[in-house]
DNA sequence: TGATTTTTGTACTGTTTCGCATGATATTGC
DNA sequence: GCAATATCATGCGAAACAGTACAAAAATCA
């Protein structure tokens, strides 16, 4: 299905946008409005662009969703290999990945937005299985990243530790989005990582 | 199917349906599909009331699914007071919060639906302030008994301790959604049971 | 240059949505 | 019994929705 990138020359009319700008606009709308209550006028909003353009570049609606998924998950493994590789001991390992993903949920066109993943794809997970596949690989990717994270910083009980991380993690994307302050939120941060061991 | 309930003598017509029985089963149907997933004709089919009931009984769809957000931290709030009646000594007393709760999040409709307020309120607050305002209500509530019965206890950290663990119960939440078996959830549970003190 | 190929913008179709109007039905007060 | 009152079931209508035809536009190929 995904189709080659030799897109040095092409034949016909060129695009006059940049698909995974346009993406991380999708994204970012789905982000704040959540799945079922964005429309596609939002997203012609968003992006810019017309609405054969998105479905030509992405498909349905529902494909742009879940490329916006991908996306992301794949940013966040990105940003798990530039924590590892900073080589930090544990405790302020910890605290920089969770303060580092505070500074992401904290961000949003209107406020305080959370995780894409945790906080609209969650409510679509139940209904749809493919969304729920995305979460689920996700979730798997988070908890072994972390864990290989601890085990590398030296942790005594990395899978267990990884698991609690990972849920400070997604509570932090709930409570951003919830309106609770930074300062609240990192206090959370400091608690978790002086607890981690 | 439903008999007339015995509030004290109306004029006319009597109600033919219980009307929390009624909030019940549309908070059912908005956890398991979230709230804009929801037409309003799921609601009548979740409810079994015609479309006109539904709107003098509790108001428009926002308005029942606020009432059905209020009906579950009450609920919640209730399962607190119980558990604290117990008295039980505070590992034992967090594995059971947390097993609890994974009960109630692994069951469902059409399969584990986890937590209304966490896995479909959180997709609304971003852009719906009186979702936003139940979603910060009910985690400030949260916090709050799980630190006094962290203290009561005897946590020695009670307030840093509840958060992580109010922490692990959204996690727990996002993750039945997500499809984890309740064997690794519970390990989860026992893993942050653990690590309280 | 003219033919070909791909993208773009406008506008459309059929469906679903929400909230309500209307009249029928069931119970109480007199 | 008869009027008053509240609930019930059917169904409507305006608006929003997802997805697609269609033709104009912009690039390459010959």
């Amino acid at each position: 299905m995904t189709e080659p990138v030799p897109r040095g020359r092409s034949r016909g009319r060129p695009r006059g946008f940049d698909p995974d700008l346009a993406l991380k606009a999708a994204a970012e709308r789905f982000r704040t409005q959540g799945y079922a209550a964005t429309s596609l006028d939002d997203l012609v909003d968003a992006t810019g662009l017309a609405r054969p353009s998105l479905y030509a570049a992405f498909g349905d609606k529902r494909a742009l969703y879940l490329a916006a998924l991908g996306r992301l998950s794949a940013r966040v493994e990105k940003a798990f290999d530039g924590l590892g590789a900073l080589g930090l001991p544990l405790r302020p390992m910890v605290e920089r990945m969770l303060v580092g993903a505070i500074q992401g949920y904290l961000s949003g066109e209107q406020g305080p937005a959370g995780c894409l993943l945790i906080g609209t794809a969650t409510a679509e997970a139940a209904t749809d299985p493919q969304v729920r596949a995305a979460l689920s690989a996700f979730l798997e990717m988070e908890d072994r990243r972390i864990e290989g994270l601890l085990a590398d910083a030296g942790s005594t009980r990395p899978a267990a530790c990884a698991r609690i991380v990972a849920s400070v993690l997604h509570s932090l994307s709930v409570r951003a989005r919830a309106g609770e302050s930074r300062a609240a939120l990192e206090q959370i941060a400091r608690d978790c990582a002086a607890m981690v061991v």
